[in-house]
RNA sequence: GCGGCGGUCGUCUAGCCUGGUCUAGGACGCCGGCCCCCCAAGCCGGCGAUCCCGGGUUCAAAUCCCGGCCGCCGCACCA
């Protein structure tokens, strides 16, 4: 036995990390120099079950709903003012200082707000500094003088170019990509509403001491959608095709100490306005149901809403999805943000572009407005050079007030410094005809962790059954589907078994050969693995062309026809074996 | 970042307290061979360790001391 099991109550963790090490899913990056926290490798098998849950979330959010996402690919390095006008810059920060006696490190503000009850909110590092040196604030835990206030940025610095003065960062979500590609992607898709952008790629946060092995990462991949819609017209999303049940944890709740979710039906929970937003409440539901996919039973995750100081400064509601798993407890593995308008508002602030949306009426509305008429020559006469700006100022006013001025019979306009008489002016009724509106799309944005995900799906579908450690990977996402074994290593049974397989792989079937030791041992290395059926070539075989293949859960064998196999597998590789009560850890 | 504990073949571990007998032992794994076998059987042979890194003490360091890195736990932090 080289796991070491028998007869230890040694954590599942230790179990799945060593496994994990040993056979190639994962291991912490840089061992050779000691390694760096916060960063992990994916091995052969790592990184295919990464690519699998990949393809999973795009047929999910990408393919399944193909007439309202689409996918893009946007850098990781990007320019400082991205970043300025996503609010990261300022709030992807927090002020600390450090007890000089002690070391600990404390949030500068919220030590303030404790000792002394002000609203720090927003001030500047020496702001802080002062107020900590003129209350004399002291370390809460030894009482120790406190260092001056720094920011800690969690955003990763780098240049772009050879000029210093060019400031890039990698990017902290993927998000950004989505929004400031948005008028351009609205285009290609062309021009309708609700629309998703959907993206997976790598992140990076400076996370200050990550910790929890995989589950923080200071590199990670991200698979995010941001979902544009109207909001005074926000579509009803298909129910029909995600709904079911959400387990979900409210604010309100969690206020009162309430720690136990409560089911909710999707739409009901959007009638209860527990989730405010029908499309939030969509995408939890389809992300409930790809959690499930990577063996997640119902029970066993439930969204949390986050309380108003934990939300992102982009957020007016949130939710995180949390899994159970066995060393952790309740794991982050998505999130689900209501963004608003912040982030486009935000563009349309910072790049001068034009990123709202124009949307037809299906009748043009005719609407009879005032407007202020200037005689232009008048104004020349009598302002000379000042003209423009006086003429520029009319065209701020408020033509009712004008207007109510000039029945008033008053003689004279005041404009700041400038005097215009009101024989210059005259008010009009004009009809305007009016085809559309123009606005800045709502977003809500479901976000997920890939890595998050592979721990996940490694940590559900690990058994334990006396010796026999394997994982029950649900065939979907398994890296390898399929291994195949001579029952002898002799001829002809090897030639009969690698033709077999080579046929497997030519059609495109990631498979497993292996003709070393007995074969108990080969079946064991495979379900180790997760490879979810093994088919042997025995005696039987030479005599009709039969072969066994074998579940890897039950252990039960069949026989098919070589020629039936890859069809076989084709159609059992797409059913979802997991059964969430035979996947309980004995 | 702080405090506690830890770091030895691919993996798990013995040794460390009480320095030398450790060119570091075992188990499993892996590779080759035998066996020709349907659930980790057995036999033979082989590969495999900068004893986390750096410095110090000592005639002598896996072992003692200091610093660092990494991991776990607690505190702090966490979009």
């Amino acid at each position: 036995m080289g796991l070491n099991v028998e007869g230890s109550d040694k954590d599942k963790y230790e179990i799945l990390m060593e496994l994990a090490k040993r056979r190639g899913f994962f291991w912490p990056s840089f061992e050779i120099y000691g390694g760096v926290s916060g960063f992990y490798d994916l091995g052969p098998l790592g990184t295919l079950l990464k690519e699998n849950i990949r393809k999973l979330w795009l047929e999910y959010f990408v393919v399944k709903h193909a007439d309202l996402v689409v996918p893009v690919e946007t850098p990781m390095i990007t320019p400082e003012i991205v970043f300025k006008a996503s609010g990261h810059l300022e709030s992807f920060t927090d002020p600390i200082v450090q007890c000089l006696r002690c070391g600990r490190v404390f949030r500068a503000d919220k030590l303030i707000e404790e000792a002394t009850g002000m609203n720090v909110e927003g001030l500047k590092p020496g702001e802080l500094t002062q107020i900590i040196k003129e209350r004399g604030i002291k370390c809460p835990v030894c009482g120790g003088e406190l260092s001056e206030v720094r920011l800690f940025n969690l955003l990763f610095q780098t240049y772009i170019g050879p000029y210093k003065r060019d400031i890039g960062y990698l990017r902290p979500e993927a998000a950004q990509g989505m929004f400031t590609s948005f008028k351009r992607v609205f285009t290609v898709a062309r021009t309708s509403l609700p629309l998703g952008i959907a993206q997976i790629g790598r992140v990076a946060r400076n996370e200050i001491s990550p910790r929890q092995g995989m589950i923080r990462l200071r590199e990670f991949t991200i698979m995010e959608m941001e979902f544009f819609y109207d909001p005074e017209d926000p579509g009803l999303p298909p129910f029909g095709k995600f709904g079911g049940k959400l387990n979900i944890l409210t604010a309100e709740q969690r206020l009162k100490g309430d720690e136990k979710p409560a089911t909710y039906g999707v739409e009901e929970a959007v009638r209860e306005g527990i989730v405010k937003n029908p499309w939030l409440a969509y995408w939890m539901a389809v992300a409930k149901e790809f959690v499930k996919e990577l063996g997640v039973g119902e029970a066993e995750t439930f969204f949390e809403e986050k309380l108003p100081e934990e939300r992102a400064h982009y957020a007016t509601q949130t939710f995180d999805q949390l899994v159970r798993v066995s060393r952790w407890g309740w794991v982050e593995v998505s999130g689900h943000a209501y963004r608003g308008n912040y982030d486009l508002s935000q563009h349309i602030k910072y790049s001068g572009q034009d990123l709202t949306v124009f949307k037809g009426f299906e009748k043009a509305r005719v609407v009879k407005t005032l407007q202020v008429k200037v005689n232009k020559s008048v104004i020349g006469r009598l302002f000379k050079h000042d003209a423009p700006k006086v003429i520029e100022e009319l065209g701020n006013v408020d033509p009712a007030e004008v207007k109510r001025a000039l029945d008033n019979g008053a003689k004279f306009l005041e404009l700041g410094p400038f005097k215009v008489p009101t024989e210059a002016i005259r008010i009009e009724e004009i009809e305007k005809k009016i085809t559309g509106r123009r606005f800045v799309p709502h977003v809500v944005e479901p976000s997920f962790g890939a890595e998050r995900l592979v721990y996940v799906s490694l940590d559900k579908s690990l058994v334990r059954e006396g010796d026999r450690v394997y994982l029950r990977l649900p065939p979907k996402i398994a890296p390898v589907k399929v291994a195949v074994f001579p029952l002898l290593s002799r001829e002809p049974f090897r030639e009969r078994a690698y033709r077999l397989y080579s046929s497997i792989t030519a059609s495109g079937i990631m498979a497993f050969f292996d003709d070393s030791g007995s074969i108990g041992r080969r079946y064991a290395r495979a379900d180790e693995i997760g490879i979810p059926y093994a088919i042997t070539v025995d005696h039987q075989t030479l005599e009709d062309g039969t072969v066994t293949v074998r579940n890897r859960d039950t252990r039960e064998q069949i026989r098919l026809e070589e020629v039936q196999v890859i069809g076989w597998l084709r159609k059992n590789l797409e059913v979802n074996l997991v059964d969430l009560k035979m996947g309980e850890v004995k």
